[in-house]
DNA sequence: CGGGCCCTGGAT
DNA sequence: ATCCAGGGCCCG
C-alpha cells in the first residue's frame, strides 16, 4: 500500500521523464476510474490534451503535475493523482504492451502486470503513462491551483507555492522542511482521540499510513489507543521524529512492499522489512515478547504488548 | 469522531 | 460463500 515513501518513490521516477513531456492523448480502458473528475471523462480529455507536463510534485501520498499550454503558459490547474492502496503508475516505452512469456499449461495462466489498466496518457516521445488498479481507490484527475497559506513552496518538487484545490485539505507531510513539527506536537496534545487516529488524520500531518503508523509508534513505544492529550510534548516529538526516520529508512530501500500491490514505476518492489507490522505472532525484535494484531478503528493494529504500554 | 462506503481478488 | 485488506471522503 502506497504511503508517503512509496508515492515519493514513484514520483521520483516519474520526473526525469515526463517533466517537459506534451499530452498527446488520454486512453480510458475503465471509466470507472476518472470518478474524481469533474465534468467526467471529456474534461480530463480536453484538460490534458496537447497540454505540457512541466512539473511533478507530492504532498503527503497525493502527487500533481504542473500543466502549461502551447504558449508555455500555466493553465492554473494541476492533474492530480492518488494511488489509494492499490493504483499504480507505471511507465511505459514506445514499444507496445508486451504480454509476458507464455506460461506453461501446469504453471496455468502468467500474471499480466497491466491487468487492471484503467488509464494511460500517451506522450510525444511515444511513452506512456500507466494507472494500474486492481481495486478502484485511486484516481487522476484535474484541479484548479490556489496558493499554499503559508506561502512555502506547496510540496517536494513544487517550483512555488501553488497547491491543487484537492489538496488544500492535506496537512504538510514531515518530509517537508516547511512542516511545523511543534505545531502539530501540540495539536494532537490537545486532542482526546488515540495516538493513531491522529497519526493517520491526513489534515494534521500527512503521508503516514496505516503500516509507518505502526512502526513509529513501536519506535517511540507507544500504545495505539493512548490519547494523545496523555502525551508529552517531548513525547510526541520522539513519535513524529521516529516517523519520519521510518519513513526516511524506507525512501532509502526503494519503498516498502508487502505484496504485488507496490512498484515503482518500472514496476519493481521495494523492500519488505517491518518491525511490527503484519509481524503479529513473531518475537519483538526489543524485547522477545510476542507482537499482537489488534482491530482499531476497523483496521488491524500492529504492536509489541510489552515494549508499547498501556497509559 | 466513529462508522459506512467505495472496490477487487486472494485467502479461508 | 464469506472475510479481509484500507485511504479518503461523506455522513450523522
Amino acid at each position: 500500500m502506497p504511503e508517503l515513501p512509496e508515492v515519493e518513490v514513484v514520483r521520483r521516477g516519474l520526473e526525469p521523464r515526463t517533466v517537459g513531456r506534451i499530452v498527446e492523448s488520454v486512453e480510458i480502458l475503465d471509466a470507472r476510474i476518472i470518478r474524481r473528475q469533474a465534468g467526467g471523462a471529456d474534461r480530463l480529455r480536453g484538460a490534458l490534451t496537447g497540454t505540457r507536463l512541466t512539473a511533478v510534485a507530492r504532498r503527503g501520498k497525493f502527487l500533481w503535475w504542473r500543466l502549461a499550454d502551447e504558449d508555455g503558459q500555466d493553465t492554473g490547474e494541476a492533474l492530480i493523482g492518488h494511488l489509494g492502496m492499490s493504483g499504480q503508475l507505471r511507465l511505459r516505452d514506445p514499444a507496445p504492451i508486451v504480454a509476458l512469456p507464455v506460461a506453461t499449461p501446469s504453471e496455468g495462466p502468467a500474471p499480466d502486470p497491466l491487468r487492471h489498466r484503467r488509464l494511460t496518457l500517451h506522450l510525444d516521445d511515444g511513452a506512456a503513462i500507466d494507472l494500474v488498479d486492481q481495486r478502484l481507490f485511486g484516481g487522476l484527475w484535474t484541479s484548479p491551483l490556489a496558493p499554499a497559506r503559508d506561502g512555502a513552496l506547496a510540496g517536494q518538487g513544487s517550483p512555488d507555492s501553488l497547491l491543487p484545490a484537492s489538496a488544500a485539505g492535506i496537512a504538510r507531510d514531515l518530509l517537508d522542511p516547511a512542516a511545523d513539527l511543534s505545531a502539530i506536537a501540540r495539536t494532537i496534545r490537545s486532542r482526546r482521540a488515540g495516538i493513531k487516529s491522529l497519526l493517520l488524520a491526513q489534515d494534521l500531518v500527512s503521508g503516514i499510513g496505516n503500516i509507518y503508523a505502526d512502526e513509529a509508534l513501536w519506535a517511540a513505544r507507544i500504545r495505539f489507543d493512548t490519547p494523545g492529550a496523555r502525551l508529552s510534548q517531548r513525547k510526541v516529538l520522539e513519535l513524529l521524529r521516529a516517523a519520519r526516520e521510518v519513513m526516511e529508512r524506507a525512501l532509502e530501500v526503494g519503498g516498502t512492499s508487502f505484496d504485488a500491490l507496490y512498484v515503482n514505476v518500472e514496476g519493481r518492489s521495494g523492500s519488505n522489512h517491518t518491525d511490527v507490522y503484519a509481524r503479529h505472532g513473531t518475537l519483538c525484535s526489543r524485547c522477545g515478547a510476542t507482537i499482537v494484531r489488534e482491530k482499531y478503528m476497523g483496521r488491524s493494529s500492529h504492536f509489541c504488548p510489552v515494549c508499547q504500554q498501556k497509559r
